[in-house]
DNA sequence: TATGAATGAGATTTCATTCAT
DNA sequence: AATGAATGAAATCTCATTCAT
């Protein structure tokens, strides 16, 4: 469908060259259309782009549920493990996507703030509830205050990974994925020295 | 100077507005005098602007440095503790220059990719180096490649609070860089009787 | 059709002021659009001016074709004195052309040098070829190379005049043509004293 | 001296590019100079390009009258034939000047236009009573009447290879160089009986 | 649904010129 | 005699948008 397109096409250019650069004209000729027919599906430009950020944040929401739940019967650790691989290897398939991502939470034109604040905080509480609910499950000795501490060290985690897509090339991701796999046995487990 | 103010106009703008945003007309504006007269001292906007990420890449540089050398006298935990918190104040006082780095990292403009990924390798080999360095010295036993990881470990964390600059607010990132420092410490063998 | 008009004031301006001085403004002007219009059609100023300059050529070509086509049954000394008289008649009819024609000639920009180059040649060769036949049928006892040499000093003349269309007022220019065409007379006849 | 230097670099970007497309900034480029130094010795572009043309056109006539003082004691063929050939050579050691020329004679700036009238007159008028009076000279028989027309012949055909300078390379032109000689031999009557 | 044609606003850049030094 | 610094004006071109078709 052509005004899915459009929404593709307006994400892939807001990757590449920003709000700015993002021109109705680059993003028409993406589609392979006229930059005038644009104005059929959308009435300006901004409110193209709210649309576009909403499907973003939308897609990057659903897939992190959707990775939770394929792996939520493991134990805690490989979901933590699984998590950290899939949020990477989401965003290695989905450079586009994830580079806008990253644009738009670090300058959000100031029309979609508010709706991205809102974002921030549903992705957060979601993260943490169901992250502190596993914990429980798999350690039922920690405290609540050590678990909601685990978690916030897991987003800690989660955080530097995603950081160091943009940094680093495949091979020095994977010796920092393991990295945070590993903090995160010690934590989970204490037995260190063991490794 | 002019052509210093100008510099720093640059990259208040690009932080604000990203490189299309940032235009000639709101650059001149903020340092007070006409775009034309900007053209005296920089061929166009894209020699302005190459030369405005370095000064920025090197501000960061000399920063980090600077912190570094203040602490490095203190044990190596200190040292991760105020690295951590020096980089984050650094940051909040600078958002201009932080907003600026993070866009340019993040979508760099095609002129100075070369420039940026350079950049980079020299300023990871140069915190790996010396913290590998500073971890041996307090930590004798410690193996060549256990110092390595661990400071692997630590950019990790870095990063994270890094990133997580832009999510949260004062206070919930306080608590993270508490959680940062209080994986350092288990680390170290701190509170481990494991180590 | 308004591609077409923005031609033909491309065309006006550039005799007037040359290409520096033929402005998108004042050819926007001239046609009765804005600036911003032009570029609905041309992709910028220098491929405007490449189509310009293909009309140009095209066109004074075709009328040489034409003129020559209506005499060519006459004997070769009208078709000379008409082929004279019709490109100074043309050019003082179409001043605007002619004056951008020479313009061209003389100083043309870099992007058209090769095309017209090609026209050139292909514009004496066309000439050449024309005049030695019609010299060969009302002089059959001619040589090739005698014909050859008088349609060289046939475009050798009308060069004279077409350059003294800058010069001389119409007075002047009248007794220049009859000098040519009594050059001719005498080059074809031998009868100089005639006169 | 900077001033003579400033003016033939005036001369050569005017060849080049015509008057608006000769900027001060070219001019004082290829003079090793600031745009600023050009006002201390000529108060704006205007008066600067005046006194250019006056130096190209007085160099024009010189050169012209030179020639004709070296051979005006040889016989009036060889006078015909060594200012052709003169005046080519003259313009093809001096492209730079001679493109300036044409293009100054073919659309002046108005400014310039009652002093490049005056010039051309004075120098038309030069040439026909210099060239008048040597035909006399060599050809007493001649009728006043005869010898003015031979004259505006020779001034047409001189005026053919001018124009031609730009259209032909070397070889053509040379050989249209003979063709115009053999012309003035011709009506000179060289090998004509019926004279 | 889609486009051709057009435009006002504004972006980048150039240019002639000025003036203090 | 020459320049650094600055600017108003204008040139080229882009961009979001409109509207009739």
């Amino acid at each position: 469908m052509t005004k899915d397109k459009i929404l593709e096409a307006a994400i892939h250019q807001y990757s590449l060259h920003n709000y700015h650069g993002a021109t109705m004209q680059k993003i028409a000729k993406e589609v392979g259309i006229k930059p005038a027919s644009i104005y059929f599906f959308y009435k300006n430009k901004e409110s193209l782009f709210v649309a576009a950020f909403q499907k973003l944040l939308e897609d990057h929401f659903k897939r992190m549920q959707s990775i939770l739940e394929e792996v939520h019967e493991k134990p805690i650790l490989d979901i933590f493990a699984t998590l950290i691989k899939g949020t990477v290897e989401y965003h290695k398939n989905n450079m586009n996507e994830t580079n806008a991502y990253i644009s738009l939470v670090t300058s959000p034109p100031a029309e979609i703030k508010k709706f991205l604040h809102d974002h921030m905080n549903k992705f957060d509480k979601w993260m943490i509830d169901s992250l502190h609910h596993l914990i429980k499950r798999d350690h039922p000795k920690i405290s609540d205050e050590e678990a909601v501490n685990l978690t916030r060290k897991f987003i800690l985690l989660l955080d530097g990974i995603f950081w160091e897509i943009n940094l680093y090339d495949d091979d020095e991701l994977s010796v920092q994925i393991e990295q945070a796999v590993h903090i995160l046995e010690v934590l989970l487990g204490g037995n260190y020295n063991a490794k």
